[in-house]
DNA sequence: CACAATCAACCTATCATACAAGTTATTTCC
DNA sequence: GGAAATAACTTGTATGATAGGTTGATTGTG
């Protein structure tokens, strides 16, 4: 009788842990290396051939290798010149949860409510923080989304900017990566969400949002900020709704 | 004389697009197969082979596609069975940010700053939704770290354990990923961090830190839950000012 | 001497083939 | 019918070859 907490995460039927195989072992000397040799952004790496030489491997395990860490944007592989290190992206997070969204691990409303948290407090920031400089460039590009409420595609894209561009004027790299992480995750489902909201007005309503939290972040009152953005994604809660997610 | 705002993000000098190589138009092809087919968790792929056949291209490079998919976490391959369909887990984002941390990208500060605007939403959402048992859990927990506080090991998993049991506790799945890659990014720097407390004094204070989150969520009250944070969150901070991060 | 064209060396991208080793479905034998 | 042997398939790795991109040295020229 073994006793035991429930766990919450329900002990998967716990596949015998993957043999290691030659390319994972490959893929730990590598970032080893990048780690070892403190290599930063845009240093080269050494070619395939050297690092199959080193660890007594073909080029093909290198290769995969090279190619795994590529994938995750912790290395830049182009042909003919030597893979470097590489900057620090959200894509790959966006992949991830894209690929969680199709999959239906998580849903819309799970990816709303985690940008709430996280812009709940880059707006905040924002305020605090933003130059005037990138006051005027959220005011601008707020007015900017005023011309296009009817075409779908740029008005994502602004909105996308938009919110990163408040992330960036949180003074915290990472805020900027996260947001546009969790927002291009949702462009496959905003445009769902966009079509319910047939007539022009309703649609103005959500640039009004937007216009709000530019202003309060123009103004430098986080408080008000923090206000305007729930205001904004209490709106696309509702649109969530009526578009059927929940 | 060409008229353009001052971009935040200081445009790069602009590599051309890189050229798209057979082994990006694979992984497209691959992505698009478990979309199209509406793939979920488990599902097998069709073998390496068959997608060589159909794409025209050579089974390398249907590898390289496969192992590009299985570093992001979207498939898992092991020897002699068909790849399948992955689960979603915060391993690749928890990848990524210490990539990011190691290439001094980000720096621990900004790490715990994310984690605070995450985890602010979390407990306040676990003292609402938490269930019974879940709350004992996070008791339990607690209870267990007052044990350890000289195994920096232990404790370094119980912290995390915990974190992520609010997470889950928050009832959003998205949640215990993201706090789980946020904490064990920090794998690296916290020993650090940690050995600045020498007294047990100290160290208890952090174990009480703990436990005072943890009461307001069996208590569930979210505004004591976001205030007890705040303390723990206070703490940490003052902790890495006197390891020599800021 | 500066500068541009040329070339050699190196490197990645891809292919074809081969074989070992792990998994799964089938068949065979008791 | 059930268990053991086996066949068929699949992934992991190796080897060798070639095409094409990059880089830096060389060379020729104004």
């Amino acid at each position: 009788m073994h006793e035991r907490q429930a766990p919450i995460t329900p002990a998967q039927p716990a596949d015998p842990p993957p043999p290691q195989t030659r390319v994972d072992n490959a893929v730990r000397a590598i970032t080893d290396h990048i780690h070892g040799q403190s290599l930063k952004v845009g240093d080269k790496l050494p070619s395939e051939a050297r690092f199959a030489e080193w660890l007594g491997v073909s080029r093909t395990v290198i290769r995969e290798a090279f190619k795994s860490l590529s994938a995750m944007r912790i290395i830049e592989m182009r042909a003919g010149r030597r893979a470097q290190v590489c900057g620090f992206d959200g894509s790959v997070i966006a992949l991830s949860l894209t690929h969680a969204l199709r999959t239906e691990q998580i849903n819309p409303q799970q990816l709303w409510d985690a940008r709430r948290a996280v812009e709940t407090r880059t707006v905040a920031l924002a305020a605090i923080r933003r130059s005037d400089a990138e006051a005027r460039r959220l005011l601008a590009l707020v007015a900017q989304m005023h011309d296009c409420v009817d075409d779908l595609a740029r008005m994502t894209e602004h909105d996308i900017a938009f919110h990163v561009a408040i992330a960036e004027a949180s003074r915290n790299p990472l805020f900027p990566v996260l947001v546009a992480a969790l927002t291009s995750a949702m462009r496959e489902t905003n445009p769902m969400v966009w079509r319910q909201r047939r007539d022009d007005e309703s649609r103005q309503e959500v640039v009004h949002a937007h216009e709000a939290i530019a202003q309060a972040i123009a103004d430098g009152d986080p408080e008000a900020a923090s206000n305007a953005l729930a205001r904004h994604f209490d709106l696309a809660s509702q649109g969530l709704v009526m578009a059927g997610f929940n």
